[in-house]
DNA sequence: CCGTCCAAATTGGTCTGACCATCGTGGCTA
DNA sequence: TAGCCACGATGGTCAGACCAATTTGGACGG
């Protein structure tokens, strides 16, 4: 299914990102990589190019040398976050403490320059989580429908690209954790309302009060989540 | 210099972004391309996989279509700021409010989680700025020190990754655009004097305060400065 | 006249092999 | 021993060919 440099890639993002290579180390050269992937050269250049793009390596004449993780692309988190078992769960929390952040940002960026038609359909969807919604599904549904409504009415394109590369790389994982998940419906419902009367009213504390009771709630959720499943996973036997 | 796939893939999204390609559009064959720019094949190939990496276009067998700027990666957005001669203001702007909104969250992260240490050191710079700087540059270098320092003590990866993205996107414009800029040295010291005391006393807040001011602060003194640049480049004559 | 299906042309994907400019390294010389 | 230089290795680029998937156009049947 894969091309073959997409293996390439994902070897050696694995292998530096694990710390098989040091930082500031050599690499093999894209002959000897070629003969031990059993691929062609080209499949390996393409590899690389994959490696700079993500800039964890840096390649020019002479060789190809591991860049520090401060160097990195926004992308690597996706990476980074397939390494081992379970994803990092401290890298998960950072990762839902700057999604939060800018979720904030885009609401705050709403309330002050959105049409009241936007905000109309923000409010509709906080007011429906208000009133209490007891399927699970659902809930996430919502959740998700409220965070997608919100981003568009910001009307900020760098920040809605950003939201979703991050969204994006941590979605994958999401989807294996949501069934460890037990979202606290009640609270949410407090939060909800909380948000639409900041709406309704344009009350900018209000809405960051909102904004950081959500954050919490996801943050705990998610760590509670974690906990289930690295118990889950330890009953379970470790299979292949 | 540039490699030619630089060359060709430059001119592509240039192209693609200024809408010279509609969305949906399949754009010419490789090999077509590769006539157009009288380069090999390989070179255009590469450079259709810059557009791929920018998640502006999709390359499949059958032909390359656009795709929906909603789709693109992070990094167009230092392509879309050379577009035309001047940035476009409001994208600047945009971008200015999410790196702000990042620093605030980089802020609130740091005085939760950040040694003694580390707040010392940003409050040292902060102190600096409250005293009054009257050199333009050294002013200029204060505040990248303060941010970085503010990232630092977050400790954060993805935070830094996505708040450096942005800024090195942006950095290049930032340069020709500092020598019209006019910063308000006086009103930067008291919420310097603001940041300082907030993080003294670990007030949540006040830090939020102080941040708020400091972003409305950049993004005026951006938008005066993008005043002056218009009306620079209005006056001399259409070079080149 | 319209829809369906099939075959040929087109397109991207991959591979092979070669040549060049640059960089690293080791040996040679002063 | 220190500096210099030539050789080998490495990445960068190119040319040409073949394959698999897609697209496209026309032939065919309704």
């Amino acid at each position: 299914m894969a091309g073959k440099h997409d293996q390439i890639a994902a070897s050696l993002i694995k292998d530096i990102l694990s710390g098989h290579y040091r930082v500031d180390e050599r690499l093999p050269s894209e002959r000897d990589l070629a003969v031990r992937f059993d691929a062609n050269r080209g499949a390996v250049r393409e590899a690389m190019k994959k490696l700079e793009q993500l800039s964890i390596a840096e390649v020019k004449p002479g060789g190809a040398r591991v860049l520090d993780r401060s160097e990195a692309s926004v992308d690597v988190i996706s990476h980074m976050l397939e390494q081992g078992d379970l994803p990092d769960m401290r890298l998960v929390d950072q990762v839902l403490v700057v999604v939060n952040g800018l979720m904030s940002v885009a609401a705050e960026q709403t309330l002050e320059l959105a049409p009241d038609k936007d905000i109309e359909a923000i409010r509709k969807i906080a007011n429906n989580m208000a009133a209490g919604i007891e399927d699970e599904k659902v809930h996430t549904l919502a959740r998700f429908e409220l965070m997608q409504a919100i981003m568009l009415a910001a009307n900020n394109l760098p920040l809605q690209l950003v939201a979703r590369s991050l969204f994006e790389q941590f979605a994958p994982h999401l989807g294996v954790m949501s069934q460890y998940a037990i979202t606290d419906h009640e609270a949410w419902a407090i939060f909800a309302r909380q948000l639409d009367r900041a709406l309704e009213k344009r009350d900018l504390p209000a809405l960051r009060a909102s904004f950081a009771g959500i954050s919490n709630l996801n943050r705990e959720t998610m760590m509670r989540a974690f906990e289930a499943a690295r118990n889950g996973l330890g009953l379970e036997a470790t299979s292949s």
